[in-house]
DNA sequence: TCGCTATATCGGGTTTTAGCGATATAGTGT
DNA sequence: ACACTATATCGCTAAAACCCGATATAGCGA
């Protein structure tokens, strides 16, 4: 993971939401359990969206930030994006920030 | 540690000179062996706006704002103010981060 | 094809952050 | 008191981030 890698995971992590949406995401069970699609492909933006209370294209935008971070990986089903953790990389961005810091 | 304060801390950290100032007083006698004054005080403001080459007033702010995070504490000599990390608090914020996340 | 849904991206207005020089505050030494 | 040093704070401009509605893209179903 280069400085500019760092750099952009801590900038991603820097906004509320998007921590919110990490946390969210942690156990999509407690807050997405009627989502329609198995949440084994993780949670699609629109059930995202609607829990944080913000419009779509925002929501999306976050979404993007996390996802070019390394935190969030998705995948497209049909007209359906679905996105979930990317454990290794967030221990991996912990580990770091625990010896550069 | 409250979310307010968490949140403080990571846009603390969002700043790439910031985590530098961090990192060099993680040990002084490596870039601020010359200061006058024994480290064990800390490390006065301007040997670190040296360091940053940036204005003394960019520096100071940033101080300000890592000191307002938690992250740094100051001791006040005569006329110089000497900075030294916070290990407990950088300890801890790790550990928030990683229940957190 | 047409309409509907889900999502991404664009354009623009508002807020926040970063940087600087100038100034204020305060300590030191003469 | 005066000059000098160290640092904080102020006032400002520039850049970045945030949020929204509107639009574009693409899949789905009739």
């Amino acid at each position: 993971m280069s400085a500019a890698e760092l750099d952009e995971m801590i900038k991603a992590l820097s906004h509320p939401v998007r921590r919110e949406i990490l946390h969210w995401l942690k156990q999509p069970e407690l807050l997405f359990a009627d989502q329609e699609h198995p949440l084994s492909f993780g949670v699609c933006a629109g059930m995202i969206a609607r829990q944080a209370g913000l419009s779509q294209s925002t929501v999306s935008a976050h979404l993007t930030t996390l996802q070019r971070a390394g935190f969030l990986s998705s995948k497209k089903l049909g007209q359906w994006n679905f996105f979930m953790r990317n454990e290794t990389v967030i221990q991996q961005f912990i580990a770091r920030l625990n010896e550069q810091l």
